[in-house]
DNA sequence: CGGGCAGGTGGACAACCTGACCACCTGCCC
DNA sequence: GGGCAGGTGGTCAGGTTGTCCACCTGCCCG
């Protein structure tokens, strides 16, 4: 958006690299493993944090695990008029795991996750319970391809401006 | 998909809930928090992490902090056939953060970022280079309304079977 | 040119946490 | 009644954290 935006050095891909491949190694047995000073890596993973490119350090959360075996995208045709209701519609709906405004005629597009496409058809008919929703399509997931990922765009470098 | 899910406890939930909120927390502050020994937060999370729930404590990078301001979202027409080369080809591209194989006309669909509009047309330009790829449909991210989140997943309570 | 400043280094400290044990208790299934 | 999974408190040595410090370097700026 804004062009104020964090440049990575070297010193910097290699901390996320590193950290993103063994997560809950300390500070000091990565400063180690970096080779430069433990306050070093101290004040780096702060600054990163400051500007906003590291968000957190949550664990992870398969909901495969948790039997929800299932995910769909759902693109939602809506009243514009109900926007704000709706998307408070859909945050009430645990399964409702990522939802954004798009262009197109899918106003809003949401992924879902359930425990069986049986579920995944009850899942939806809650979600389209909010009259405001005029039409909805669904795709659902067959495979993961490429699963999410961050560390190819922070690894790469830009070739020129 | 397969049944063979791990089911989580109340303990399960607090402590997932307690990590999310504060992640570098130590186990042993945990434990306080939580009223419980050491040891079974301890034992919790390894059991978590063996049955897969927990899948990573890695560093959440924020594309957007690093100038990637725009998302789009793309569904592709493919030649089935070359379906593992065009993968390996948009595995390659860093900007393809995620990628499933789904049901209906787009058999492919990827989340792309790129630093601007301009930018995600040279973005689009490479993914569809590769012969294999019949036709693509774009759309673009204009706002998040739910950012990909699973704590409701996790916290959610199935109320029958 | 010299000053100021951000950022790196290596070292030091006490306080604290971790991993690995242990003995023991409880509830539950067979 | 036995066996077992899982919880509880406790111990221990060793490693790690947060916080200082003095000092060095490169760089921008008047």
């Amino acid at each position: 958006m804004t062009s104020s935006h964090h440049t990575l050095d070297d010193l910097d891909r290699r901390l996320l690299a590193l950290f993103a491949a063994r997560p809950r190694l300390g500070v000091l047995e990565a400063s180690r493993q970096l080779k430069v000073a433990r306050g070093t890596v101290q004040a780096r993973l702060d600054r990163l944090t400051a500007a906003g490119v590291i968000t957190g350090w949550g664990p992870e959360i398969s909901p495969e695990a948790l039997g929800y075996g299932v995910t769909a995208f759902v693109s939602l045709e809506i009243d514009q008029a109900l926007r704000q209701r709706i998307t408070a519609h859909l945050e009430r709906i645990p399964q409702v795991l990522e939802c954004w405004t798009v262009t197109g005629n899918g106003d809003l597009w949401c992924r879902l996750v359930a425990r069986s496409n049986a579920d995944l058809q009850d899942v939806i008919n809650v979600l389209v319970a909010d009259p405001g929703i005029l039409r909805t399509s669904t795709v659902i997931g067959l495979s993961t391809e490429i699963a999410m990922r961050t560390q190819p765009l922070v690894q790469h470098r830009e070739p020129r401006r």
